[in-house]
DNA sequence: AAGTATGTATGACGCCGGTCATAGTAGCTC
DNA sequence: GAGCTACTATGACCGGCGTCATACATACTT
């Protein structure tokens, strides 16, 4: 996640995934995603024609398909495979930034939603996009741990959903109560989902 | 909803309120806030000497309290006085409102949340006090519901993170299926959270 | 060596933001 | 009717924004 070793396209893009998520759209400048990422500013209008509204929905891409990424290498390595754990552990993804860097920015395909849903249409599709890639791979692992297909894609976007909203409300809080509340509580009703009879983890 | 109807300052309050839900707290301008309220500019700094972030401020604190009035009344008008019923009552709210408008405006806690929990600090806690408003009658409400104490509040947690979620991906998306995915899929397990033998609604 | 993409570097422009300063206008008391 | 308070009304300021225009440096082609 280090994002200094490609090129500065592309820590543009990363650069400004992560201001935006922290300060949202409208307080993040270009200017500043230039110097975050270490790159010239000559380079953002040949980089990004478009202007802000490009790289903007840049971000939000590169959002969507890292967790996406993430989702799959969650599912991987899970020590019990169970919905709950893979729940707990997107959750625990936001809980381990927020205690090793001591403050909780957001999400940034969130943050581009809530600022430029109703004004940037383009915006709105790449977000629109970026939770499509996101649920996905969380489909995916739903029924692959057994959940029935009917329910997998719901149960997705109910996991997502309350992630997103466990995120906003830890921020507001400055602590990662809701996300451990949320991942505690959702859990054991992801794992009720799982058809009978599945061949579960390790323990029941 | 008209807000017309009293001073000017509320009007205000509740005219900021309106277009950071819509637009999020950076591109919503002062001068717009007057405007859209109807108000003399020269009110904003009589009013809200501290500027942009108490106006902020006073809206998001304003939110927090319609939401908490409006968990009562959907709890005392409740046809089936079950969990899932004040559930779908709270998303039903914002289907409804996507369906009479025609387009989704976002909430504004979670709006301010996004654009100044990592720079305004007072911002932040509005936030938190708006949550926590918020909280608290959906609490009670699972309470009088039959829900055991101890798991009220995080389920109360859980409701209002999908819900908060649920919004932003319907916004995304520009349409109100995770609304009523999240309503779909969150309601049965908030049922099973009731006490058993507790008096139940009309059916079981 | 000339030429041409490709990327870099700045400076300037126009715009709009929040805020300040300063008047002006009720409505009320005494 | 003087004086005070509450509110309204503007205009100006400064700063930051996104964008454009233009010039410069490479590096690869032929």
């Amino acid at each position: 996640m280090t994002g200094s070793g490609k090129g500065p396209r592309e820590r543009m893009v990363f650069s400004a995934a992560q201001l935006i998520r922290r300060d949202g759209v409208g307080a993040t400048g270009m200017r500043e995603v230039a110097a975050h990422a270490r790159a010239p500013r000559g380079s953002l209008q040949h980089y990004f024609p478009g202007g802000k509204e490009q790289l903007v929905n840049e971000a939000v891409a590169w959002a969507g398909r890292y967790a996406g990424r993430r989702v799959a290498r969650f599912t991987a390595g899970l020590a019990e495979p169970r919905p709950s754990g893979l729940f707990a552990a997107m959750a625990g993804q936001w809980i381990e930034e927020y205690e090793t860097t001591g403050s909780l920015a957001g999400c940034p395909v969130a943050a581009a939603t809530v600022d430029c849903a109703a004004s940037a249409a383009s915006t709105r599709e790449a977000a629109a996009a970026a939770f499509a890639g996101w649920r996905g791979p969380v489909t995916e692992a739903l029924t692959g741990l057994g959940v029935p297909a009917a329910r997998a894609e719901p149960l997705a976007t109910l996991m997502i959903s309350s992630l997103e909203g466990a995120i906003i409300m830890a921020r507001a809080e400055g602590g990662v109560g809701p996300l451990k509340t949320v991942a505690r509580e959702l859990g054991p009703l992801l794992d009720a989902a799982v058809a009978p009879g599945h061949a579960g983890g390790a323990g029941a």
